[in-house]
DNA sequence: CTGTTAGCGCTTTCAT
DNA sequence: ATGAAAGCGCTAACAG
């Protein structure tokens, strides 16, 4: 492997300006640029990034921080991740949480360590999270690029990217009282306090809003995965007056409920109507196709890079936020209330449409 | 930042004494250990691994080559890598190949720059790639660790974990066989003569075990996804003599199948059995559940990075590798031929059960 | 068992 | 616009 020295010597120059030449880090003139690639190229020489790095503490790394590359809503963010830092010769460091907090510091510190030139914070999934929180914030104070996925990060003025999950979710909502529900449930996650606020929120603000009062019985927490979506619907089919119909946090938990229906004889849609969120490849494929709140997961990831990207660029610059839209996806996991047929919908297919971003 | 000579003068020793503790790379006095790691401690202590890196060209690092994040199986896979090595203090950089050869040959070049201690390289899903091979050889010749998942770099003794997937495909098609089903096809990735060789030619040494003549029309090729599941079996439906049963490559494109199936109002199984592989977690999910050959993904990475480790500590060790088993899940996309009722089986739950390995 | 001495390959003032 | 020199923080012979 040829280093900076080896190219310098053929080409007739210093170290110092083939580093400039390769960062254009200062005004070379075009006939020593040119000396400098071709010796380059000739020696098929590579930057050593370790030693950049170590000099220049700069890493060409960024570390993503998500609870499960498993869930596909994960994979489709890193992937907009990815695909986006990979153009800027980035490359990503994806860490998993498992939702556990003790798990999400240690993984910060490893890639901390590790030098990485900025941080995307996805839903990290906890509910009391104060120190990591300020662990992050620390971060950010010694100026390292943090954006988070999610704006639960409301102590700081930190660059976010989000989506309008309350309006989906109330649109969600909206969509079921039309079709006549009012006995209406909610899964969640234990952390909904967390990530999921704003599902939470926008089911509750859609129920009042229709004139419908909250019921203790009918919002329930439980593990954001396929068990525990069924695991919730147990208990919602054993209450007294169960619920007609029931918003979901995520797709995951949709499917696991709808399986738990399934086992109890209730088919879906006819006996139970069941809302998805995320949107995930399979909620398309499923039988019967999943209803569910379409949320932008790779563009959420391409952007929260984008932002990165741009404070790494700009450290201080004005943090900014983008926000892009949900949008419910009717299949036909929801009917009207006491009927027999589902409810037909020419949108069987894609979904996920435009997204309009406010500044960024 | 505390470096290792703040805590070399603080504990009263050199440089290369506290070195040495870190690294367990030379015997010390246990005094000397103790005094070092109070020092370090009160210091707050923790190693530049890009200095580390840079002196000893070890970075703790170890790439992972997969085709898509976005795809269960990989995730899952990438999980089981994840997950072990992180137990080392290793960290994984994923890279994404989307199945294109230059693409692959680009995140090789880049990891292999940025230092990984090793490779772990995943279905390359690509035909004739022997520039790739022979790039990957010479990673080898230069002394990377290099273990493939899969054992498609014949050429070289590489290190490789994989499962017995000949047998899994040819378990499935004796199953359809007993149903009743002779017209079986097959749908494979385009590049079937790669990851899933093994699938392909279990599929045929079953079905002329069974006395049925491969047809050229039955065995189709297309994207590795739902929608060339689709596409593959419009094709396979818009033949004179349809099959009766199916043979996907995986779970995607079975799913991606069925859909079509019942757009042409073709119920599953009744008018058509089909069996996925894989067994990801919606196969379980999906209605009717998907009968499926189940892989051990997240063994196959973890055996994968047990295998790199192994060999980044023993350079000149006897090369190994671990076959691990598939098993068939019998669920509800398969039913005796020309019959009404779903071939009813209680295995309707998890999968995957134990996996044998054999060497290591 | 421990210290000394050189780097690893690059960046970055500071000059010119 | 370019060069010289001094590290970045750690490891690795080589001594002893």
């Amino acid at each position: 492997m040829a280093t900076i020295y080896d190219v310098a010597k053929r080409a007739g120059v210093s170290p110092s300006t083939v580093s400039r030449v390769f960062n254009k880090t200062a005004p070379i003139s075009q006939k020593t640029i040119e000396r400098v690639l071709k010796a380059a190229q000739e020696l098929e020489y590579d930057p050593n990034p370790l030693a950049s790095g170590l000099a220049s503490s700069r890493t060409l790394m960024v570390g993503l921080v998500i609870s499960d590359i498993q869930n596909p809503f994960s994979a489709t963010l890193a992937r907009g991740v990815q695909d986006t830092l990979e153009r800027e010769r980035y490359i990503t460091i994806i860490v998993n949480t498992d939702g556990d907090p003790v798990k999400e510091l240690e993984v910060l510190r490893e890639i901390y360590r590790r030098g990485v030139d900025g941080f995307i914070i996805a839903p990290p999934q906890r509910g009391d999270a104060t120190a990591h929180n300020n662990y992050i914030i620390n971060l950010m104070k010694e100026g390292l690029p943090v954006v988070t996925i999610g704006n639960w990060l409301k102590e700081a003025k930190v660059d976010y990217v989000t989506s309008r999950a309350q309006d989906g979710a109330a649109a969600a909502v909206d969509h079921l009282v039309e079709l006549g529900h009012r006995d209406i449930a909610f899964i969640g996650g234990y952390y909904t306090r967390g990530v999921a606020v704003g599902r939470w929120l926008g089911y509750q603000e859609a129920l009042l809003k229709h004139g419908v009062a909250l019921q203790q019985a009918y919002m329930v927490e439980t593990d954001v995965s396929t068990q525990g979506g069924q695991a919730a619907m147990e208990r919602l089919l054993a209450l007294p007056n169960r619920p007609s119909a029931v918003l979901t946090v995520n797709d995951l938990v949709a499917l696991g409920a709808i399986n738990s229906c399934r086992r109890h004889g209730i088919e879906v849609p006819r006996g139970i109507s069941i809302v998805g969120f995320d949107d995930i490849p399979f909620a398309a494929l499923s039988i019967p196709p999943l209803t569910t709140v379409a949320q932008p997961a790779y563009e959420l990831g391409a952007r929260a890079a984008e932002l990165v990207l741009r404070r790494m660029r700009e450290p201080t610059a004005p943090s900014v936020q983008a926000v892009l839209n949900c949008q419910l996806v009717i299949r036909q996991t929801t009917a009207p209330l006491h009927t027999g047929a589902a409810h037909q919908h020419p949108n069987d297919n894609d979904s996920c449409g435009d997204n309009d971003a406010d500044p960024l």
